[in-house]
RNA sequence: GCCGCAGUAGCUCAGUGGUAGAGCGCACCCUUGGUAAGGGUGAGGUCGGGAGUUCAAUCCUCCCCUGCGGCACCA
């Protein structure tokens, strides 16, 4: 006998091996026609699956959350027969669940074409009818092979000899289409419903490898009600309309043209909001210490020859031969550069840590699959810096800057941040005992800071390991922006040197850093965070002053000349049209504050103010209404609480 | 870079083997209107670029460029 716990509490004896369909039995005969799957100590299993020993046990039909899972892998299985019932001679590969639905890979010489998703959906919609049983079965090694090899199943025959010896192996048959797979599945076809569509084609390579073959991926989502379904269609809608892209058109913000590919033009209302980020971040580091450099932009080849980047980076460099027949390359990383500071004139170790930051804009010849708007380009602005210090004093710092960053994030709502430590990668420059000591050292930081994060192997610079900070933008992308790498090669192989304290020459370390990472990318992620409302104190223009009628003019200048007295980015809009227009028309611009003024207002020398996604107004004093926008506009680093706050935390550490 | 899709006015998009249309925006005029589009008139396009087929190409074919969605890459 075996004992189940179950989720009321209750704990009920069974004989052991029995299968889930038979204790669902056993409590009702409605839960026995429901049930599709059950979930043993939070495992899914197959509802014929004889549970062995004890634990807790969970029946799940279809309406369980757990079971959207099974919902969306059975809605990949019925999608792969779907495609070989039209397209014979389709092979299959692998077709997992993702976040919100599923998806195939495909090989097939021909290509699929949007037109065949409907048919595909067809399809489905009929094998989803003839409800067939979905069983499992388990075969032998050289059945499955030989099985899938007599159908050429090329795929599939790789994926049956990369299953380790020992381990079962699995086939889920429906009706005659059968497939190998991990499970579990529910009962039959028919449980997997109708709320379910397929959305896009795409190409992806076998194995996620560029030099394998490529394949043909079906993405589709699957939801338990055809409700979940609409409303989740409606979500990628509202995600749509938060696309840096648009909002940056609606905003006036910037523009691309084919002439740049990949480049900004940033105009007069994107600038000021760069220019904000620069003038945050450079007040933040300069109160750690960091003391702004200026490297040049284009330096010769034999500078990148020496630093590993000709040889390790080359690809990704724009070079130019000049006139001179000289070859000169677009600094692709400041890091060279800052290097050349540090040895100019003598260091001695009092110098130590010194730390040389720069807004510096680096090229880099991206994939051109890899560009999108302003998150990924070809020329963009790191808050770059690179600390020069002691290999003693090497934990602390990186514990300081883990702290700046968290902090930093903090100030534009970001709580949850992904930390990942990327270690060396297999083009690399150094020995691997200088990458073991460097490896320890951000290790060791990140353990004493008490901050969890990922290992994320292979994936280091080529001069050393790093750590990766990964902020969530508002459609669910991942974006990589801060960064901290230890540097135990560089210095050295550049010449770089102190005199100690016992009067010899040592290599410094050198941390590169880097805490929005590129000024391009995190402008995009807060114009998605925001939905383009962004906080007044990053508004380009923080408030516009619009006229009800012309007799107002006069009184509206005056208001905006205050405004612009006290600091703030103001506009008028004198314009002959009507309230609702200007109206609607800076709410589509996101202006977060509207001061709209009329006779009345001129009278009595108050504003009405609108804020933006708001449709209240509120009637206020100007000069009280002036006080409380320069409060709020100011950046949170300078806010009195916040500097206070500040203040004791850095005591604290 | 790879696979697929797309490119018509500033934006969103319709359309045709006989050299083009709408709405919004823009300019001008009328309107002075109280919180998300007042009315009228007008300007604006080598239909992404190049080659080919054709009496004739924005439309059909091929090549290229750029963009979009994935993959791979990455801050």
């Amino acid at each position: 006998m075996i004992k189940l716990t179950f989720p009321d509490g209750s704990i009920r004896e069974y004989n052991q091996g029995i299968t889930g369909a038979e204790l669902a039995a056993s409590i009702s005969k409605s839960l026995a026609k429901k049930a599709v799957a059950i979930s043993l100590n939070g495992q899914l299993a197959d509802l014929a699956d004889p549970i062995e020993r004890d634990g807790a046990v969970k029946i799940l039909t279809r309406e369980d959350p757990d079971a959207l899972e099974l919902i969306r892998h059975d809605a990949a299985h019925v999608m792969a027969e779907a495609v070989q019932a039209l397209y014979p001679g389709t092979q299959v590969t692998i077709g997992p669940v993702i976040e919100n639905g599923f998806y195939y890979d495909f090989y097939r010489e021909e290509s699929f074409t949007p037109d065949d998703l409907g048919k595909i959906e067809a399809k489905m919609h009929e094998i989803i009818a003839r409800d067939m049983p979905l069983t499992k079965e388990v075969w032998s090694r050289d059945e499955a092979r030989a099985y899938f090899e007599k159908a050429g199943e090329a795929f599939k025959v790789e994926l049956v000899d990369a299953i380790p010896e020992g381990e079962t192996l699995k086939i889920y048959r429906q009706g005659e289409w059968l497939d190998l797979c991990r499970g579990p599945h529910m009962t039959s076809t028919g449980k997997v419903g109708k709320a379910f569509k397929l959305q896009k084609l795409a190409g992806a390579y076998w194995r996620g490898d560029h030099r394998n073959p490529q394949l043909q991926r079906i993405y589709g989502t699957a939801w338990a009600k055809p409700e979940e379904l609409e409303a989740y269609l409606k979500m990628l809608e509202e995600a749509e309309k938060r696309d840096h892209r648009r909002l940056g058109r609606e905003m006036d913000l910037f523009h691309f043209q084919e002439e740049a590919q990949g480049s900004v033009f940033w105009h007069p209302k994107g600038w000021t909001l760069f220019q904000g980020l620069v003038n945050y971040i450079r007040r933040r580091q300069t109160a750690e210490g960091f003391v702004e450099v200026n490297s040049p932009d284009m330096m010769e080849r034999t500078l990148w020859e020496q630093s590993g980047h000709w040889e390790k980076f080359r690809d990704n460099m724009y070079i130019a031969e000049t006139p001179d027949e000289k070859v000169y390359c677009c600094k692709p990383m400041n890091c060279p550069g800052h290097v050349q500071i540090f040895k100019n004139g003598l260091k001695s170790y009092r110098d130590l840590p010194l730390k040389f930051a720069e807004f510096g804009k680096v090229h880099r010849y991206e994939p051109s699959g890899a560009l999108h708007g302003i998150m990924r380009v070809r020329h963009f602005t790191q808050d770059d810096a690179h600390i020069f210090c002691t290999e003693d004093q090497l934990k602390d710092e990186c514990l300081k800057l883990n702290a700046l960053i968290l902090d930093i994030y903090r100030d534009f709502g970001f709580e949850e941040v992904e930390i990942k430590l990327a270690t060396r990668p297999e083009k690399r420059v150094g020995a691997d005992e200088v990458w073991d000591r460097a490896e320890a050292a951000l290790k060791e930081a990140m353990t004493a800071a008490g901050v969890a994060y990922v290992l994320n192997e292979g994936e280091g610079a080529f001069y050393g390991p790093k750590l990766e900070y990964t902020l969530r933008d508002a459609i669910g992308r991942d974006w990589q922006c801060g960064t901290v790498q230890v540097d135990l090669n560089m210095p050295e192989r550049l010449g770089a040197f102190y005199i100690g304290a016992d009067g010899e020459k040592h290599v410094p370390v050198m941390i590169h850093r880097a805490i929005f990472g590129s000024l391009e990318r995190f402008t995009g992620i807060l114009i998605e965070n925001y939905a383009g409302h962004l906080p007044l104190w990053l508004s380009p223009v923080q408030a516009v002053v619009a006229t009800v009628v012309s007799d107002a003019d006069d009184y509206a200048v005056e208001v905006a000349a205050a405004l612009a007295a006290a600091g703030l980015r103001v506009e008028t809009d004198l314009r002959n049209e009507k309230i609702n227009y200007k109206v609607r028309e800076h709410s589509v611009t996101k202006v977060p504050v509207l001061l709209v003024v009329g006779k009345r207002e001129a009278e009595e020398r108050t504003v009405s103010v609108r804020r933006l996604g708001s449709q209240a107004q509120t009637v206020a004093g100007l000069a009280e209404t002036i006080a409380d926008l320069a409060a709020e506009a100011t950046p949170p680093d300078l806010r009195a609480e916040a500097s206070v706050a500040k203040r004791s935390n850095s005591k604290a550490a």
